[in-house]
DNA sequence: ATGCCTCAGCTCCTGAGA
């Protein structure tokens, strides 16, 4: 079973390299079962459902005009369904949840947050809070879940190309990573480094100035999974290929891979 | 460095992203 996320940056502009990558991944045997998608910056009524089903995908769409939107993608069909954080009020489409393959499946575009000093930032710090309380509760009820998506936010120095230049500046504050390390305190798991991860490993590169070449990158795109998936995982690793597209996402998947079920080691 | 790209939209500039 192999989980994915990925922040497009506008599906309308990314759709056919979604499909490609989906395709490849398909050709190499070991097809994506769910992939969570960020920024859409599409209404529903603009989502391609049919090119989806038509690669063998059920999809459920949160869209919104020009930004935010998420999406999930499975072979199977999402099951019990929200949209957005409960009791959480927000005019912005971030968040959708359902159940997988008896996996509780959270996909989130967590907000930019743009200055620490920005009201922006302080609706992150509210809607990380209203994340953290909701999350809870789930992993209370699914013992098997995922949390994925853009989270804006590096664990520590290790995901920032230039920690001494980018101290305490958005996506890198101690504020925002007390709240990474509090869904983290939940019992849940930073996938990736679950296993070995060549140095500089980012999942973001700024379109300007030749970051992605010369890897000035950031680590921002996360799964996080509960202690029974973790007992599942495999593998874990970012996809840097479809940053090589031409007109790329300025992010690149992050691939979780999972034993199945039957052969779960405690 | 008030810069660099890219995208969407009340589109030939602006706001936002990260």
């Amino acid at each position: 079973m192999k989980l994915a996320t990925w922040n497009v940056n506008s599906l309308g502009v990314r759709l056919p390299q979604v499909l490609d990558w989906l395709a490849a991944q398909a050709a190499d045997g070991a097809p994506v079962d769910v992939l969570a998608l960020q920024e859409l910056k599409l209404t529903d009524d603009k989502f391609p459902f049919d090119a989806f089903t038509a690669a063998g995908y059920h999809a459920v769409s949160f869209g919104q005009k020009t930004y935010n939107g998420v999406a999930l993608l499975s072979r199977t069909p999402a099951q019990v369904v929200m949209r957005n954080i409960p009791n959480f009020e927000d005019e912005q489409a971030r968040v959708l949840c359902a159940t997988i393959d008896g996996i509780r499946v959270i996909g989130a575009y967590v907000p930019n947050g743009q200055a620490p000093d920005s009201d922006k930032f302080a609706y992150k710090m509210r809607w990380l809070t209203a994340l953290h309380t909701w999350v809870a509760a789930e992993l209370r009820q699914h013992e098997q879940l995922v949390l994925m998506g853009d989270f804006n936010i590096t664990f520590d120095d290790a995901d920032v190309w230039d920690a001494e230049g980018l101290r305490d500046t958005i996506h890198c504050t101690p504020q925002e990573r007390a709240h990474l390390q509090a869904l983290t305190d939940l019992g849940l798991h930073d996938a990736l480094r679950l296993f070995p991860q060549p140095p500089k490993t980012y999942t973001w590169w700024d379109y300007r100035d030749l970051a992605f070449r010369r890897n000035r990158g950031l680590r921002i795109d996360h799964l996080l999974i509960s202690e029974v998936l973790k007992s599942r995982a495999r593998t874990c690793q970012v996809d840097r290929t479809p940053r090589k597209n031409e007109r790329p996402s300025d992010h690149t998947p992050v691939v979780l891979t999972l034993h199945p079920t039957d052969v779960t080691l405690t």
